[in-house]
RNA sequence: GGGCCCGUGGCUCAGCCUGGUCAGAGCGCCCGCCUGAUAAGCGGGAGGUCCGGGGUUCGAAGCCCCGCGGGCCCA
């Protein structure tokens, strides 16, 4: 007995006792014990005699100190750890049940083991064996589907003996195939270096039979097609009846037809026929071949090989194949287990992995939990290509996918802001019937920010095309997103606004025109796969018409222009956008809407990228900021220098109040010397910059912001020309809003009548041609609103349109 | 018990392979802007012990080791 138990199994039997003497358990090793059924089971007096081993203790790593009293029974026949242990003792696998579980031998021959177990107990009890019976709890295997616990039994069947070609298999896996994610690899690795000789047979009637024939001595012959079936067929049996076969093969095939049906090779046709190899009868052994098998072969299997050879040499091996990180050691595995073994290699080039879709929280999607989500009612709630740019969108494919409606928001948003691109611009193109194939690029007048876009979507094809190929779908997507929303609407669309309203033939607005026209072309190739729908409709409405090719998906897939890509450019719009976002936050802090403009903003900066940018996207930035002057330069401004208290009153104390005051006068001095050795009423003080707070101070009329490549200063002085530029944009959007509330058309003309302050006047009076050129207006009246009237007291008028 | 993966603001995730660019985005929240893409659009702000602990390094979210929590597979 285990020391350790000794205590708990006394105690549990009720017995006292001590221990009189400690050694190893190996010592126990190869002592003969007395079978407590030798006289019940002939079997085990056989055993006894003819296995060293049998009835001695033998040792196992696997005995615990968990339960029991550290010796525990095996039974190499029942469980597989007691299986392995006989098998290294060379022990018999006794197994006296049959398929029912009843005993085949013995004093309890043919009652089910369950129910001999109270027998078994009393007749020990009788026969003074038993020291205790009772109940432990513990885990126990049971069926998957019916819950019913199982009984282990060892059975005989057939293996492919796998560990024969696993170097093979690991071989060729390394050389030839490719794994996404890489480290997937190394899982497989382990897998199949932990996995025993692949068991095929089961003992199932639905399945592929195994093509194993077997005669009364053991001698087997596996048959390779029907055709050699027939051939060595001497027999059939029928209903019992055996029918033997002519000599000739169309006879036998006659035979067979009439009197068991048309070829079948499943069960119970393939059981009729009866062979003869090497002159002896052979009949079919009865199991079926696993499913991992059906699974494994499905590489040429789908191919009609080896039935069909054409297809299977033109398409195998396979150059893809995808499924989840649980198949790693399954059908990843089976299919290479299967190919190495009939054609000496593997059947793929590469795996990808992918992981699960859980729900928000994280967990698996079960009925039990309620907690499904089904694909039909994502598809039908929120669109196909949502869904589908989402799964690829939220998180990279091999992980696990917490899925979220709100995610499926955001790429719907995203996809409608593609939209809304999308009919702005078919919109003007066609009211001015617009045919990129009758313009001739290089005569277009493109303008920077034309280059620039057409840039970023060639790097963008660069970008799409590599995490497709290295099956970082979530980088390509993420790409994509980045380009539509922040690229082509919030930059490219915004900026080109204006030139789109031109009227007539300008060739400026061409350009954009075919800009726009050319990045769709290239988008949508790159978005096809992923969102084909909202892809083809844009396409099937911008581009057929001009490309004649009848579907998105019918065209090749885009290779990146690389004279397109213009680095630099991308670069200095970078920048550009910065500057834009300083700008309109500095203009935030000073309260100057956008619609005013201001007389100039100076970037302060030492990077060259800057420099350029500004140089070259001047009029870009210009507009942007609403400012009459964009520059680089430097913004003299004044240090205000004060005592650091915190510092210097810790440290001066009593004389803290001195030292401030020479700070306050003599400040500049500190700062730029670094520090200093003053002498005051007759002390001696050491300062340095520690001692000092230092503040800039800019001049009152302007107001600054930092970017990444420097400061932006927006210059806020008033004049008031600038006044009266934006007091006339504030009009001229009310009046659009009220054109717009009246639902008139683009053409339509109005008069314009406005009731407003003096002041208000004078400065509209200023831009009048301006005002009415915005709001295609024949006249600007100042006097009494008529006609649809609105009052605007933000800017203190009443104004009335009227449609002429 | 073993192998592999994941752990970053309230939420969902980038970044990690190839250490250094104040740690990024979206959603949500707060404050603004713009408006002939309009039942849209844009900007700004607040918000983070990068799971914990050691180590390597001039420097670690990132590399190494040990833990903790979750997922998959195997035993």
């Amino acid at each position: 007995m285990a020391k350790a138990l000794v205590e708990r199994v006394l105690n549990e039997v009720g017995v006292k006792g001590e221990i009189v003497e400690t050694f190893k358990g190996e010592e126990l090793e190869g002592v003969r014990y007395v079978h407590i059924l030798v006289e019940e089971y002939p079997a085990q007096k056989e055993f006894r005699e003819k296995y060293e081993w049998a009835h001695r203790v033998i040792l196992g790593e696997h005995v615990t100190l968990e339960d029991g009293t550290g010796l525990v029974h095996t039974a190499p026949g029942h469980g597989e750890e007691d299986f392995e242990i006989g098998q290294r003792y060379g022990l018999p696998v006794y197994s006296p049940l049959d398929d029912q579980g009843k005993y085949t031998e013995g004093k309890w021959k043919g009652i089910y083991v369950k129910e001999a177990d109270p027998e078994i107990i009393e007749h020990l009890r009788e026969k003074g064996y038993l020291v205790k019976a009772g109940e432990i709890e513990h885990k126990y295997p049971h069926c998957w589907r019916c819950k019913t616990p199982l009984i282990f039994r060892a059975t005989d069947q057939w293996f492919l003996k796998v560990s024969k070609v696993k170097d093979k298999i690991i071989k060729e896996n390394d050389e030839k195939v490719t794994w996404y994610p890489d480290w997937v690899k190394v899982r497989y690795d382990n897998g199949v270096m932990n996995s025993g000789d692949w068991v095929i047979s089961r003992q199932r009637y639905w399945g592929i039979p195994l093509p194993i024939w077997q005669a009364e001595d053991g001698e087997i012959y596996v048959v390779g097609s029907f055709e050699e079936l027939v051939k060595l067929a001497v027999a059939i049996e029928v209903n019992g009846e055996r029918i033997d076969l002519p000599e000739s093969y169309e006879e036998k095939l006659r035979v067979i037809e009439e009197r068991l049906g048309p070829e079948d090779l499943h069960r119970p046709y393939v059981d009729a026929f009866i062979i003869k190899v090497n002159g002896k009868e052979m009949k079919r052994v009865k199991d079926v071949v696993d499913v991992w098998f059906d699974s494994g072969i499905a590489s040429w299997a789908s191919l009609d090989y080896p039935r069909n050879k054409e297809l299977f040499e033109k398409l195998w091996p396979a150059d893809f194949i995808v499924e989840g990180e649980d198949q790693v050691t399954k059908w990843f595995y089976s299919q290479q287990a299967a190919s190495v073994i009939a054609f000496d290699t593997v059947p793929y080039r590469a795996v990808a992995m992918h992981g699960y879709v859980l729900d928000e929280k994280g967990d698996k999607m079960s009925k039990s939990l309620g907690n499904i989500i089904r694909p039909e009612e994502v598809v039908q709630k929120e669109g196909r290509d949502p869904f589908r740019f989402y799964m690829l969108w939220a998180t990279n494919p091999w992980e696990n996918l917490r899925f979220s409606w709100k995610g499926l928001e955001q790429v719907k948003r995203m996809l409608n802001i593609l939209w809304n691109v999308y009919v702005l611009s078919a919109t003007y193109m066609s009211l001015d019937n617009f045919d990129p194939t009758k313009l001739k690029p290089e005569e277009l007048p493109f303008r920077k920010e034309d280059r620039w876009i057409l840039s970023r979507v060639n790097s963008l094809v660069g970008e799409v095309t590599e995490g497709i190929e290295t099956f970082r779908l979530t980088k390509a997507t993420r790409a994509i997103y980045n380009f539509v929303v922040e690229d082509l609407s919030r930059w490219y669309i915004r900026l080109i606004r204006k030139r789109m309203w031109v009227e007539g033939d300008d060739p400026d607005k061409l350009a954009a025109y075919y800009t726009v026209w050319k990045v769709f072309d290239v988008l949508l190739r790159l978005m096809a796969p992923f969102t084909p729908y909202i892809a083809e409709e844009i396409y099937q409405n911008l581009l057929r018409p001009f490309t004649g090719v009848e579907s998105v998906h019918m065209l090749d897939w885009p290779k990146a222009d690389e004279k397109a890509i213009d680095g630099e450019l991308e670069r200095e719009m970078e920048y550009v956008r910065k500057i834009v976002e300083a700008g309109s936050s500095a203009r935030q802090k000073a309260r100057i809407k956008l619609r005013y403009p201001v007389r100039r903003i100076i970037i302060e900066t030492e990077e060259e990228t800057v420099k350029k940018a500004v140089e070259r996207l001047n009029r870009l930035l210009k507009d942007q900021l609403n400012a009459k002057e964009v520059a680089v330069g430097k913004v003299e401004r004044e240090l205000i220098i004060k005592p650091n208290f915190a510092k210097v009153g810790p440290e001066f104390k009593g004389d803290a109040k001195l030292v401030s005051q020479w700070i306050s006068e003599h400040g500049r001095e500190l700062y730029e010397k670094g520090e200093v050795d003053v002498e005051i009423e007759g002390k001696t003080f050491h300062l340095t910059r520690e001692h000092i707070t230092v503040e800039e101070k800019l001049p009152d009329f302007l107001v600054a912001e930092e970017f990444e490549g420097g400061r932006v200063f927006v210059d806020k002085t008033l004049t008031r020309e600038l006044l009266a530029e934006g007091v006339a944009r504030e009009f001229v959007r009310r009046i659009q809003e009220m054109r717009k509330r009246l639902d008139l058309d683009v053409n339509d003309r109005i008069v314009v009548a406005i009731e407003t302050t003096d002041e208000n006047r004078e400065l509209l009076q200023e831009n009048l041609d301006y005002i009415m050129r915005e709001t295609r207006a024949v006249e600007v009246r100042f006097e009494e609103a008529r006609g649809y009237v609105v009052e605007w007291p933000e800017v203190q008028a009443k104004i009335g349109i009227e449609k002429v």
